[in-house]
DNA sequence: TCAATAAATGCACTTCCATTGCATTGGTTT
DNA sequence: AAACCAATGCAATGGAAGTGCATTTATTGA
């Protein structure tokens, strides 16, 4: 677990029991997780905690909102690869219509996008939905 | 009007006088609105039979939903050109960050999305997020 | 035309998620 | 140990989405 802590101080963040144990959750899963996720996981913890925890994460680059339309926000952890704040480096999402899981495909790169002119693209966001490897059976 | 009450009449729709301005509303905007736009330009109307009218509207495919990431689901026409219950003819979304206005690029049309190995796809929804033609001053 | 029927509208309420203010606890620093 | 600041917990709010039921409005058909 030092390795954790180790990395949380590198990311100027005071470490905290609370924020090991939601770290090494992010880390166990290997799907973005909603806060209610995180609530049934900790359900000693308040809700504002991890509310705020997960905020903390995301100013300091250690977790990524991941919007895969189903109105609620997830949040995946950011790994080797995913420089979420380059917009060049975005990655995409898939959503699985069966499981209701939703994946970082991070090695899938976003092709790039022709916008007419006049216009200026800052960010993309790219989600595929439909059955995921799980379910489909293979 | 003539036009759209026929058009409403093709689509298996009562024509009311409600459905009648919320389409004009909707035809007047170039951009996609939220049920709030909606609720402020008919403050003399109930809130659900504006959330009826669009949800109607979505299920005959006269409008569709466009989730742009704001969180707030918005709702613009199809046009011609828009057959938004045909996956492969999916067009892309543009959420300008300035004035928070989401346009539909409707020549737009989404690059095929390859996904690993047992992952299906059914689905594609992509949103450029910048800066648009009009706050871009050109 | 008038009754019967079905759809559309309006009102009240609920649920769910996101977010904030404030008090309290706990850890750091000097 | 005192002072300070960050983290946590509790309570409450706000906004959007959605539902149940009563009422009005429109359509149908006897």
């Amino acid at each position: 677990m030092q390795k954790i802590e180790q990395f949380l101080d590198s990311k100027d963040i005071r470490v905290t029991a609370m924020r090991l144990l939601i770290y090494k959750f992010l880390a166990e899963k290997q799907v973005a997780v909603t806060l209610s996720d995180i609530e049934n996981a900790f359900e000693k913890a308040d809700r504002t905690t991890l509310y705020r925890t997960i905020k903390t994460f995301e100013e300091k680059a250690i977790v990524h909102k991941v919007d895969d339309g189903t109105g609620i926000t997830k949040y995946a952890l950011c790994e080797q690869g995913c420089n979420c704040e380059i917009e060049t480096d975005l990655h995409l999402h898939f959503h699985c219509n069966n499981c209701n899981e939703t994946v970082c495909l991070t090695e899938h790169k976003i092709p790039q996008i022709k916008v007419p002119d006049g216009f200026v693209s800052e960010n993309v966001n790219l989600v595929v939905k439909g059955i995921c490897d799980k379910c489909s059976g293979q």
